[in-house]
DNA sequence: TGTACATCAGTGAACGCGCGTTCACTGATGTAC
DNA sequence: TGTACATCAGTGAACGCGCGTTCACTGATGTAC
C-alpha cells in the first residue's frame, strides 16, 4: 500500500528512534526537533506523524531504546567477562574523556538528568525505569565482588553520573581528566576497581 | 530622568537576576522565558532590555549569581562554625529531600549541569567558574579534615552532585530517600561525616 | 529654591522566526478477484 | 499469475503558537539655570 513497504517502514522506525535517542542525549528532550530529526534519517518532517502520535511519544521510545542499549551493552559483558571484570570495563568506560566528549553515544542518565525533573510524566517515568535498570544491573554485578568495604549500586551510579557531569562542566581539558582521575582512585580505594 | 530612580533600577536589576537565577535552576537556561519572568517581579518584558543585553547576557548574571550565594553561604558556613561542622552541615543540606525537592533554591551546578555542554560559551565558562569555586572551598574544608581516608574535593562534589541527580530521576519518594541515605552512608565511612 | 527641559525606566503592541503539528496530495505497495 | 483497486508511507506547503527582540510612546526623575 504505502510508497514504501512495511518492512522498510519497520526499518525507518528503528531508524528514527536510533538517531532520536542520540540527538536526545546531545541536546536533551527540549533540544530535539522533529524536522531536523528526520533530515537527518534522510526524510521529511510530515513523515514523523505516520510513525509517532508527537514528539513525547517520540521521546519516551528513544529514552527507552537509549537505556535499553545501554543496559544490553553491561548485562552482556557481565555474562561474557564476569563481575569483576565487567565492572571494571563498564566503568573505565564510564570515566573515560570519550564519554565526557561524546555524550549522543553514552549513558543516557548522565544526558537528561538534569532535564528529569520539568519533562513530562511519561518521559519521566522512562528515565526513572531506566535507571532503576542500570542499578539493578550494577547491584547483581557488586554483590559478585564481595568486598568487605561495600558501596550501594546507587551510590556506585550517583558517583558515576556527578563525575561525567562536573567533567562536562568544565572548560579545560587536564581539569576534567582531573575529576576523572580522582573519582578513579576512589573507587580503587573503595575495593571497587583495580 | 526615568519614570522610576535609579536607585530603583538598581534593585529591580537585582530582584531580575534573583529570580532568573531562580527560575534557571527549576526550568534550565533554555526553560528560561524573558516575559514570564519580568511577570514574577512585577514588571513587562519591554523593560528588560534597559537592564541587560539580551537573554543570555541575563543568563549569565544568573548563573553567577547562583554560584556565588550558593558560595558565600558555604564560606560564610566554614568561617563560623569550621571546616568539621560546616561540611557537615552543607552535606546534610545538600543530601537533603527538600533540596532534591527545590532544586529552584539549591545548588546550582547540580540544577545546570546537563545543560552544560550544550550552552553559549560565555554560559558554560559561568558555571565552569562556578564550579571551580565550590571546589576550591569544598577542598579547603576537606584538607582541615585531617582524615587518612581523603577523597578529592571535585570527587566528593561529584558524588554529592550525582545523588541529587539520581534523586531527582527517581519517581519514588522512598527510592530517592534511599539514593541520598546511602550516600550518606558512604561519606561517614569515608570519615567526611560523622 | 523654583522652573523648564532632557533623559530614560518601564509599557505594550508588533515583528520575525522556529518549531510542533496538520493536511491535501502522490504513487509504490499490498490485496482481492 | 495477472490486473484493477485500495491503502497508506512519505512529501512539502501551511498554520498556530510561543518566544526573543524591537520600537514608539509615556511620564516621573534628574539636571541645568
Amino acid at each position: 500500500m504505502p510508497r514504501v513497504s512495511q518492512a522498510e517502514k519497520a526499518r525507518n522506525h528503528q531508524r528514527i528512534i536510533e538517531e532520536a535517542s542520540r540527538q536526545i542525549r546531545s541536546n536533551g528532550i527540549e533540544g530535539l526537533g522533529i524536522a531536523d530529526l528526520m533530515k537527518s534519517v534522510g526524510m521529511t518532517h510530515g513523515g514523523f506523524y505516520r510513525h509517532f502520535k508527537d514528539k513525547e511519544d517520540l521521546a519516551v521510545a528513544a529514552i527507552n531504546h537509549a537505556f535499553d542499549a545501554f543496559c544490553a551493552k553491561l548485562e552482556k559483558e557481565i555474562e561474557e567477562l564476569g563481575s569483576k571484570q565487567a565492572l571494571q570495563a563498564f566503568i573505565d568506560r564510564y570515566l573515560s574523556a570519550e564519554h565526557v566528549k561524546n555524550p549522543s553515544i553514552g549513558c543516557p542518565a548522565s544526558a537528561l538528568n538534569g532535564e528529569a525533573g520539568r519533562c513530562s510524566a511519561l518521559e519521566k517515568a522512562a528515565i526513572s525505569d531506566g535507571v532503576s535498570k542500570v542499578e539493578e544491573l550494577l547491584g547483581n554485578a557488586l554483590s559478585d565482588l564481595q568486598r568487605a568495604r561495600a558501596i550501594a549500586p546507587e551510590t556506585l551510579f550517583s558517583l558515576l553520573l556527578g563525575t561525567v557531569a562536573l567533567a562536562r562542566s568544565s572548560n579545560t581539558g587536564p581539569e576534567a581528566e582531573q575529576v576523572l582521575a580522582n573519582t578513579n582512585v576512589l573507587l580503587v580505594e573503595l575495593g571497587v576497581l583495580g
